[in-house]
DNA sequence: ACGCAAACCAATGTCAGAATGGTTCGGGAC
DNA sequence: GTCCCGAACCATTCTGACATTGGTTTGCGT
């Protein structure tokens, strides 16, 4: 497996003229709107080299994450997405909010506090600009796309595959759901600034390093959502 | 949609002469092992009837729970199946142990709170009926056996279908996974006696209504079992 | 009014063929 | 010997046409 790199002068030539022509195609955004690639075959016969070099410059180029590969299927550029729309779909029909919003309430403080332990400053400034691009003073369903975005970015820091997975799938549900199209439209500005003052408080204790804080800080934001959801409902129906 | 039920003489004695005969057909277990009637033109011939009384009766069926229906697809005895296998056989081929047993310390103790808020008194009996065969001393496969059965019960009664989902899911990763076949086989008598008194901690707190103790209970199993995890596989990649 | 028969619709399963990444082999250039 | 190229083969996936099945509508008859 652990290849030496001692290529003869003109082999590291050509592969490295195809690993930097790939890359710039990649990069340079002139691929179908999917992200897919030429086929090994095409791109060895465009550069003139054989299939196994190409092969290696993706093997490269997947390790280093931009690209990946699936049998029978094709080579894409970014990251592999996570199939659970089929699922997603087979339980949205008969999903109840409240049992959604329930699910959200065992799942995201958890996910706060993997994210709390795990995050980069980095991942802390962007977690910055999404709250601040939710509590922007826009109409409700672009506040509530970002708002879905920071809960999305929280949970991919939160660096579990399982758990992430299982994220996705519950959010899938939520934003397919038919009651989405008729929930609470009209967000007071009250409930608007305690959103926010709640945002910060999360990301204060993933800041913070603060596991705990992070769980019960989501926590009673999603409670406050629930509320909300609940005093917008009704209250009919349980 | 709400039907009145005055059928004329002879029409209830040929839909209820077929709903008995389907019932009887589906309880006498002479149905194929993955539980399919015949399609509702087979049975509509069989009977001598039309497919709307067998639709009617397939109706009723349904409505009790006793059989699921799928388009294209056929209809079925029993309950309709959680259809996760596809995403689990997606994630399992990259499944550390310690990111499955990091999930199940996310989502467990949630369900089990959840679970305390439920169940009725005919559930805890069966945990703890579930739990007493998990401490039979038998062999450790078999002991494994009963306490992902115990574990499956709890996820159930939680009464949340999408947290069901998620469970079935990290379930099937857990149990799908190669690393599952070398894991540590020896549990010692201790080990044993401390998980069995988890077990009993778990349901006492179900059996009060106690969410967090539940939730604590639960967590701390879980820890256990993670750290028995981490010291069999030689601490030599954390 | 109700059941029956037929027809149509939409979703699903099945099957064969093509396309694609994954792999192995032998030949040739250095 | 080492490395690349070409070819072939394998396993997986996609595509399309076709049959099957539950869901629905329509018309006829009792």
């Amino acid at each position: 497996m652990a290849q030496h790199l001692n290529y003869a002068p003109e082999n590291v030539e050509s592969t490295d003229a195809a690993l930097a022509a790939v890359r710039q195609m990649i990069e340079a955004g002139k691929l179908p709107a999917d992200g897919r690639l030429p086929t090994e075959r095409e791109l060895a016969a465009e550069f003139g080299c054989g299939r196994r070099t190409i092969r290696r410059v993706l093997d490269a180029l997947e390790a280093e994450g931009l690209i990946w590969r699936k049998q029978g299927k094709g080579t894409f550029a970014g990251q592999p997405p996570d199939p659970t729309g089929a699922l997603a779909a087979e339980i949205a029909p008969d999903a109840d909010p409240l049992v959604v919003m329930e699910a959200r309430l065992c799942i995201e403080p958890a996910l706060a506090e993997l994210c709390a332990l795990r995050a980069t400053g980095e991942d802390v400034l962007r977690l910055r600009q999404l709250a601040q691009r939710a509590s922007q003073p826009i109409d409700a369903d672009t506040a509530e796309l970002w708002d879905g975005a920071l809960h999305r970015a929280i949970a991919r820091i939160a660096g579990n595959r399982v758990m992430l997975t299982a994220f996705a799938l519950l959010d899938e549900v939520r934003m397919g759901a038919d009651w989405q199209k008729q929930r609470h439209r009209a967000r007071s500005a009250e409930t608007k600034a305690l959103y926010d003052q709640q945002h910060n408080q999360i990301i204060d204790a993933i800041q913070a390093r603060d596991g705990a804080g992070a769980f019960q800080a989501m926590r009673a934001h999603l409670q406050a959502l629930s509320d909300n959801l609940r005093v917008s409902m009704g209250e009919a129906d349980r």
